[in-house]
DNA sequence: GCTTGACCTCAAGTTGACTTGAATTCGTAG
DNA sequence: CTACGAATTCAAGTCAACTTGAGGTCAAGC
């Protein structure tokens, strides 16, 4: 298997080799080797950067992606934390669903004020009964 | 209509007071008057908070979010940008979905080494594939 | 009319996630 | 063998989104 230098990865990556030292040095991701100075990763960081990006882009703190989706790609929490994870996410899926929604809405409804608009305020409920979509793990 | 101070609005959103503050200096809600010196709301507040709190699950900044559902509760972006937006998180929920079943493997997976397990790849394969997810408006 | 508690302002501090800059070190190409 | 370019370290800086703290104000209850 051969290794990539800090360069590639940031290439084919997309994440900034600024950041790809920082998550090393922080131990999201892992370096193997050094070539000279330079960090070497495993084509396998390609795919952990993958995860990194969805889970940040998903509003997930570094801290709780190491947790999901540790350093070496295993997660270093128990099954049952990753599935009250995995069952945030539907949540949150939701939640989304429902912004989306109401952003559709606010798109395409001619009413001046959206806040008095029934249907939306309908959305809105619905949003709101489900209890709130992200707790501490 | 009756208003809300500033501590009612805190326990009917779950907000501190300190961040309803901080979003009416910013101008992401806006209070309407006075009691002596405490702020006064209208109930309508409630619905945008609930859009704001919801909106931030979603990874979205308070910019964005005031681009969407302004302090007026009316979005401060032409219709064309909003389901731009609408479409962004579209593919956020692509996204979520992903990382939600990604967990749900890692979870129950007996394997190893899940980063080579054929079906977690897949899975990743995916979602890679799917440029981004969040992009500028 | 005075106390109390909830609010006020304003400046400064905090946290997470990086980025930037200066000074340095390699490996490769000429 | 020297120059070059791309990396390196480490400290410090930045930005968003708040929170904290000190010192002050108000209206409602007793």
């Amino acid at each position: 298997m051969k290794l990539l230098d800090i360069g590639d990865l940031s290439r084919r990556s997309g994440v900034p080799p600024s950041t790809l030292r920082y998550y090393d040095d922080i131990g999201l991701i892992k370096s193997v080797a050094r070539h000279g100075l330079r960090r070497q990763f495993e084509p396998l960081a390609l795919t952990q950067l993958s995860l990194v990006v969805l889970g940040k882009s998903a509003g997930f703190s570094l801290d709780e992606i190491a947790g999901m989706f540790g350093a070496d790609g295993q997660p270093n929490l128990p099954r049952g934390d990753l599935k009250i994870r995995a069952d945030a996410i539907d949540r949150q899926i939701g939640n989304l669903t429902v912004l989306r929604d109401a952003l559709r809405h606010v798109a395409d409804c001619p009413a001046p004020s959206h806040m008095e608009c029934p249907s939306f305020q309908k959305l809105l409920r619905v949003a709101t009964r489900r209890r709130d979509g992200k707790q501490r793990a």
